[in-house]
DNA sequence: ATGAAAGCGCTAACAA
DNA sequence: TTGTTAGCGCTTTCAT
């Protein structure tokens, strides 16, 4: 298919058509208050009347705007059809829709990384700012952005130590949420499924066994394992590790519904019931968190809001009507039927 | 945060530094194989000192290209949270990335339509192509495209009697597989829930009825319910009243993957067990698919691939070197636990 | 093999 | 209130 040449209709020819000159044109376009309103009209007419559009590449190239906002995340195999993701992104995309910013996909790739192209998307304004969901601790290079002009936002994320902006969920609230949950429920050996590429993942598990810890329980009944793909296949083998070393576990803590139900299907496998036999509690509350069987308990943590927020405040970034963004969203318990009171401990 | 209208280093610079005028240094960036290898050297030299990017905007302003693949879907509630968006966007990203053609998230809603943004975004170059994953018989403004110039492909869709370009798989065959399937396993009271807002899921009824009646079964033992959104909580809600009406259906054909869990769920509900009293069987083979319980016997169709093809074509529409594309692949069948023998007519 | 010049379609001073 | 004049950073004839 050839490019097609066909001439579109630019701001010259409905200039010539209205008998103003281009720059009057562009001022209608930009809703400048300095144009009578019978000119506006006139223009405006014309406009319709021509089917006009504006050419957004000539505008971004001189306003040095191109009303794109880049999300970006990291490179898990399938990342876009994780709905982890897909709900923070459904959320950016509603909201940058509301604004007219188009929404850009990148993947932190070796290419991304190695040839700077996170940076020459924003320098060239491709995208006028980015978020990056869910980075996780290799990312280093984001670093980078402490000391440059472009607007950042770290989606459930951060660097400690570092300024960068971020939203993100309170993850150590999260897991004392859960502890205490579990706590509350008789359990004394609790198996932690979490992903340790990220500094949100070990705040999570940091905090769980340091809540655990303080109600009397030892280091050796908290086991934990560590992921990176945060899928149900790795929450299905965790818990087959978990429960090879430490077959009196009562609970299994997942660091994500998608682990929380790998796991649940290994137990089923092994006709250990959930919760009977064991209690499994997931995080993220998913959509199909509710029609899994049993129901995940899980901490709910609105995604897609959280996608709304991050792209707003992107957004105000950007405008100038927020220097800095630094918050914190509160996670909340729903209990389903995955979690249950621990079964009597059958070696004490 | 204001605009950073710091001087990023242009063509104009490396030019200068190197004593060669700006067309030479840009002959060199686009490979042009009439410029001496020394000079290359030099300049390729002082782009990476100066670590210069070319500015997209000014490109693509320029050649009529912007190296950006649009990638619309239907407006539903959370679409980009749906594993089956997801899967295939995965795929198109990945090929796209390959050429170095960036994604344009769009979503095909009231002001998308009805400000004809679809044709603007395609006739200033936002995007060079766009390919439009399962659209529905409402999106009639697609049909513009027959006297478009632009490259357009449709994704698991089609619209009868017109020419667009679509990579699909085939319903129809699916349909018979799983009707085979369905009845061997002794299955003569089936109920369908199917989305009847795409073409591709009338087939898919339409040509399960028919196999299903061409083995002797009676309309009336056929019931089937149509639906919209595709999710968990339609196949629930469907399920119920399927049941409600046709108490002794031994068997459930959701038309995703989604929608059985969310039967299945309602059958658990129920206390029905699946597939010992109702059999359920899904379509699409999402991930998750192997991970419930009981697994979800289903119809495989690699989305993850068929975005990688859908945007292959797209691209190759783009370059010239196809002209039209008009391709089915196969589904296959997945069986896992959710489908097993009928249960006995306790009526007959 | 390289350079000069024009221009893609628009915005933004500065004039008028 | 509107028009004139320069570009934004690049590609692309057409000369040399």
């Amino acid at each position: 298919m050839a490019i097609p040449r066909s001439k579109n209709i630019t701001i010259k020819e409905i200039a010539a058509q209205c008998d103003v000159s281009p720059s009057t044109v562009s001022l209608v376009l930009n809703n400048s208050p300095k144009i009578k309103a019978s000119t506006r009209d006139r223009v405006m007419k014309m406009v319709d009347k021509l089917d006009y559009q504006p050419n957004q590449m000539a505008r971004s190239l001189v306003s040095r705007r191109s009303k794109c906002l880049s999300v970006t995340v990291p490179n898990l195999a399938h990342v876009f059809s994780d709905v982890y993701f897909g709900e923070i992104i459904s959320g950016i995309y509603q909201e940058a829709n509301l604004s007219g910013y188009k929404i850009l996909l990148d993947i932190a790739q070796e290419k991304f990384i190695g040839d700077k192209e996170y940076l020459n998307i924003l320098r060239n304004r491709r995208a006028d700012g980015m978020v990056y969901i869910a980075s996780t601790i290799e990312d280093r290079f984001l670093l980078e952005f402490e000391e440059q002009p472009y607007p950042l936002l770290l989606v459930n994320h951060y660097f400690p130590g570092s300024q960068l902006n971020y939203i993100s969920v309170d993850y150590k609230k999260a897991a004392k949420l859960a502890a205490h949950h579990l706590l509350e429920l008789g359990h004394r050996k609790i198996g932690l499924i979490i992903g340790t590429n990220t500094f949100t993942g070990l705040d999570f598990r940091d905090t769980f066994l340091e809540v655990c810890e303080g109600r009397g329980i030892e280091k050796k009944d908290l086991p934990w394992c560590g992921v990176k793909d945060w899928d149900e296949q790795e929450g299905y083998e965790m818990a087959k590790k978990l429960l090879a070393r430490h077959p009196d576990l009562t609970a299994i803590m997942a660091g994500n519904d998608r682990m929380a139900i790998g796991a649940i299907r290994y137990l089923s496998n092994m006709n250990l019931r959930v919760p009977e036999d064991v209690s499994v509690m997931g995080m993220d509350d998913i959509p199909s968190a509710r029609y899994t069987t049993p129901g995940l308990s899980t901490l709910h943590m609105d995604l897609f809001r959280l996608g709304e927020l991050s792209c707003r405040h992107l957004l105000n970034l950007l405008e100038g009507k927020e220097s800095e963004c630094h918050e914190l969203k509160e996670p909340h318990l729903v209990l389903r039927e995955s979690t249950g009171p621990a079964k009597p401990d059958s070696a004490s």
